[in-house]
DNA sequence: GCTGAAACCGATAGGAA
DNA sequence: TTCCTATCGGTTTCAGC
């Protein structure tokens, strides 16, 4: 699935992924090219899906949404019915920033978001409790936050 | 540290984390308010750190770059000093993309996003590995990503 | 505080090199 | 392809409400 793409667009989606709210000229700067051309690929590069949306990250902290939780759950029902309402459920339910199905002995890895840790036991009592087919819960609540990027690493692209 | 924010700034903030290349008019329009003022309050959100930046979400799996390990490190050695290089090259590295400190078991949770599993695998010999202090490491991988989102669940503020 | 309008500046597209 | 230029539209400011 990964279409071929030059240094200069990965130069270009090293910018963006940083900061998307540079005009055409200051990027255009900032990787040594006129702001046509440059503007031309920020097109190209949209229409052809490697940027998939521009997004404001907010300030969890200011916001009083800081308590972030890596839960683990295991289904006791693996039947196709019951996965796709879980999955259903989960994108559903804002709290839920991120759920991957895993390897090894847990099902899903969920990372949750929410004000506080009361209202963390309250979403887990009336969501995830009530879920059909669940068997197992482990929360591991994060208390510091080191680094939280969503810059992919694409340094590591060029080798 | 929770500052006081009315609701219809918690209308822009909603908007913006789903889209942050709305116009000052288009963003205007669905919050039912007109231009000016809704230009505003964006500024003003800014100022007071409420955005934080914004940013491009590029396509991973375009990008060749899908592969997500949840990774949980044990130190043995908890002095400042280990702790605190232990952060500051996880700081460095781009394909750490978010490092918690823990309760329970576990020291530190890193989330990682390499290429391929060999790419994962040279990874974790070449950095964690040689990381002073590290006792154990856990590897989690992700095999489908079920949801990922920054939006924070601003929804629930109101109660 | 909001509204509306006016001025300015950058984005966008076409044409020449 | 890139560069240059003209037009168009959004951003930004300000006076009035």
């Amino acid at each position: 699935m990964q279409d071929s793409i030059s240094s200069i667009d990965l130069k270009i989606l090293k910018q963006l992924q940083d900061d998307c709210s540079l005009t055409a000229a200051q990027l255009a700067d900032r990787i040594g090219l006129s702001q046509s051309p440059c503007w031309r690929r920020v097109n190209r590069l949209e229409q052809e899906g490697f940027i998939h949306k521009r997004v404001a990250l907010l300030d969890a902290e200011k916001l009083g949404m800081d308590v972030v939780v890596f839960c683990t759950v295991n289904l006791s029902v693996h039947g196709r019915q019951s996965l796709e309402e879980f999955e259903e459920a989960v994108r559903r339910l804002p709290e839920v920033t991120e759920c991957y199905t895993m390897t090894g002995t847990m099902d899903y890895m969920l990372k949750i978001v929410t004000r506080d840790i009361r209202h963390y036991e309250q979403f887990v009592r009336t969501f995830l409790s009530q879920m059909p087919g669940i068997q197992e819960i482990h929360s591991n609540v994060a208390v510091t936050t080191i680094k939280n990027t969503t810059a992919l690493p694409l340094d590591t692209q060029l080798d």
